[in-house]
DNA sequence: ATGTTTATGTGCGTTGGCGCACATAATGTA
DNA sequence: TACATTATGTGCGCCAACGCACATAAACAT
């Protein structure tokens, strides 16, 4: 059930299996820079194990995540949008396994306009909601209550109860600094949310994070 | 040249004589409502010379925008992307026309998968930009920077220096108090680079908030 | 075993924006 | 003309987050 990704899954067997011969399994490891702002893609990539961020960088280095992809979706999806770059950077957050799928092929087979193309652009919606409630999210609520989202999202998208992270990366996916992290990660451990100790989460009590956590979560949950 | 739909105006002739018996001619009206968060979509919109905002809504009231849609590009881009709702409402910023087309006919001639199906995501793909930026934008700049951002993201889309809207409808398309509108559009008076009074904004000096603007202004003007 | 690097804790002064309570002034209405 | 409504100005206490300076402690390197 996890060593799959959902948006293939879903296929008719027929188109999946055209598909089959341009699907080449990749490792994903923790850091990893899939694209770089403005750089040139040239595949895409479907998440099984291992989930992605999708990442801005200002030009004084400070960073924001807008996004996060794990095998619900795929990454390069400006490559059947009509680009060939994003302005945007992807990189690992949770090491893992994954499909990767030339963009010529892929392109080939979005054409075709079938159950792929229909996959793809309603993974894109899906990912449009993602992002904008984000945008909201980033500018109506508590630190605290946005990395309870943060949390959800990437355990959502990672088969375990043990997150590895370092207070320090949260603090560049959601934008603040890395003493804030800190101490909203300190509240959180004091309900008996989560626990943690150097670069590892646990997520003790999912029903407190999900009592702490803003509308936002549900409303890109549900979206899905 | 203001007159017209650029996304529309962009197409080859055989790909727009097709769509034009599909188009009507609408007014859009100050404040109309042309989608509600969840409500049923029938039609999609070409803006001319009226332009429309993306606004999500919190469970308390607050509300934010993550996306101003113009002359460059159309109301309703889920319709494609395989739903047919919107988790966010769609209301006129500013008053003019638009052409309309029905869903179906919309949908028919994207899938033939030529300049039109092309035209209508490369529009979505920017649009994302659009969005992301906004997310960013939101955690990592100032109300001032915001407010020069979302200035001159009207004026790119009104034909006139002279723009109609109070603090307080500011207020809610960027998330903030009216009070802090205020505060902010004071010190841009002070610079020279508006003057308003009473749901009126003039555009004094573009260099001036050109000057005070953050770099998400740049970015996603780049993309498009 | 020792020193270095890395991850987290903590305090403190500053600031930006919120929530609120009003004041002022322009516009609309009877 | 008088009164209500709407738009903006202003002040004040409050709080969350920032920037910075460190302290502490675990993990790693030699």
């Amino acid at each position: 059930m996890p060593n799959l990704n959902r948006l293939l899954a879903g296929l008719p067997a027929e188109d999946y299996e055209r598909l089959l011969p341009h699907l080449t399994p990749v490792t994903f490891s923790l850091g990893e820079v899939i694209y770089e702002s403005q750089g040139l893609m040239e595949h895409v990539y479907f998440p099984t194990t291992g989930h992605v961020s999708l990442l801005y960088t200002m030009v004084n280095g400070a960073t924001a995540e807008v996004g996060l992809v794990g095998n619900e979706g795929l990454v390069g999806i400006a490559l059947f949008m009509g680009g060939d770059t994003t302005p945007n950077q992807a990189i690992v957050q949770g090491a893992g396994e994954a499909f990767r799928m030339k963009a010529a092929a892929m392109q080939e087979e979005f054409r075709r306009g079938g159950a792929f193309q229909l996959a793809l652009l309603r993974y894109t919606q899906s990912l449009i909601t993602q992002i904008s409630q984000t945008a909201v999210c980033n500018r109506l609520h508590t630190t605290e209550q946005r990395l309870c989202r943060w949390i959800l999202m990437t355990h959502d998208r990672v088969h375990s109860d043990d997150l590895q992270m370092t207070h320090e990366f949260i603090s560049n996916m959601l934008g603040i600094q890395r003493e804030a992290v800190s101490i909203a990660a300190h509240r959180l451990k004091n309900k008996g949310a989560i626990s943690y100790a150097r670069g590892r989460i646990r997520i003790a009590d999912r029903g407190s994070l999900e009592e702490c956590v803003c509308e936002c979560y549900q409303m890109v949950r549900d979206e899905k």
